[in-house]
DNA sequence: CCTACAAATTAGGTATACCTAACTATAGGA
DNA sequence: TCCTATAGTTAGGTATACCTAATTTGTAGG
């Protein structure tokens, strides 16, 4: 009846919640966004790509646990428990750290970054999350322009993507502006964003496309105008620069 | 009835095996030996913490796949089928590259190399394997002193560990030896050899101890003289020096 | 107010990878 | 040769984390 000794079905890691787990933490950490609004189970299984049925039983065991990781009220979404948020915190953390590892030591293409940080996230220990700190200089801020939550499982002062910034896509009126942070979750939009030279924290002159639905962008380094879709501008977000 | 997109029960890698798969081929791959011999039931289940009724299941469903990744004969033990092979010397080669970026790179004690390998050894891209190789120069051996795989699958000429190497715990006479390579399962184990100097490639001279089972030690580079317990002594391999 | 529809839940089922207990094979000693 | 001990196998069961299908809930519109 008892498992004899160290073996488990399924992989835990060293805090001893399941990847899985972690996942539905970090998804509802991303979508009740900074407010902690509760999230609705069809949103989660959207974003987990999981039948809505999976997400109930789910919430159901999270949040029926001794030391419950959510607050779940049947038929009222759930929103994260304390614990549960800083769970999802230090996953988050080690996915930017890694990414800005490999970006940084290894040289990583940009869009490949996303792809290896989401499978080691829930496998690196303590110590290796100190060392690529360390290595790193303890940055605040990821190859996204995503702030690095703190070791003690907090987003540090100055969150980004900025709650000021808006989506390129979104900007109706030409002007100049700072690059606040660009998604992760498209590898062929990345790649159309970093041939324009966009990185965060640099300046970008936007004008409306004439011709298209979409925009012309100039960034500081570079003369080049380019052209961007309104699909990839929703990738983008930016602070617009006052004058 | 069939799942309708991305998911999976277990944990499935790159190359579509589980981690389970993975450490039956390893535990299959080392406990064969050089040689290549069948293994026994019994002797995987006790490598992998594992019931035997638990082995005999998956080998059953390894070898009755499409394509094999082990001979298997009912009472007649198993051998890597050479697919199988391949896949084992992959994921050796990831441990034995990965502890040897946490070594040189991020700096760990030795003792903690083994852990953090045997987790993330499943978990790395071919990406990930390859920009470690190439920052480390590629190289032949890891910080035990056992040789890595190359990505082509094999084991590299001039194996470590050696075949004329012997357990320094066999050691019968006095004499100098070359110290081949330390075993990387004890950390208790690993720490005392360390604390030695004793690394693979250097210089040892052995005595048998005089009062205990053990031996007195000493490298070229310290001048110091060490107790090793037999304990001790049988995670090391050394080869005798002529003379 | 009350219904219809979308969202959520329950019920029942799958695959992986373990387990124990009971049974069978094989090989070595009397 | 037989026969028992050990190794291996089969049968049946657990937990995780999914699934589909059927049912229930809640709310927004008529």
């Amino acid at each position: 009846m008892e498992t004899g000794d160290h073996n488990m079905a399924a992989r835990r890691r060293t805090n001893g919640n399941t990847e899985s787990v972690d996942n539905y933490l970090k998804a509802i950490l991303s979508l009740g966004g900074p407010e902690e609004c509760r999230v609705t189970i069809k949103a989660l299984a959207g974003r987990l790509s999981v039948a809505p049925a999976s997400v109930t039983n789910m919430l159901q065991k999270l949040a029926g646990s001794p030391a419950p990781l959510v607050e779940y009220e049947r038929h009222r979404g759930v929103r994260l428990s304390s614990a549960g948020k800083r769970r999802a915190l230090e996953v988050v953390r080690h996915h930017r750290l890694i990414e800005t590892f490999l970006y940084q030591v290894l040289d990583y293409p940009i869009e490949e970054l996303h792809e290896e940080a989401e499978r080691l996230e829930h496998f690196i220990s303590e110590r290796f999350e100190q060392r690529i700190a360390a290595k790193l200089g303890n940055p605040r801020i990821d190859p996204h322009g995503h702030s690095i939550p703190t070791m003690e499982g907090e987003m540090p002062e100055g969150e980004r993507p900025a709650r000021e910034s808006i989506l390129l896509a979104d900007v109706v009126e030409d002007g100049t502006f700072v690059i606040d942070s660009i998604s992760d979750r498209d590898a062929h939009s990345l790649r159309s964003i970093e041939a324009c030279g966009i990185t965060p924290g640099a300046r970008l002159r936007v004008r409306k496309s004439a011709s298209s639905e979409g925009y012309s962008v100039r960034t500081g380094r570079s003369s080049k105008v380019f052209d961007l879709s309104r699909e990839v501008a929703r990738d983008v977000r930016v602070v617009r620069l006052p004058k």
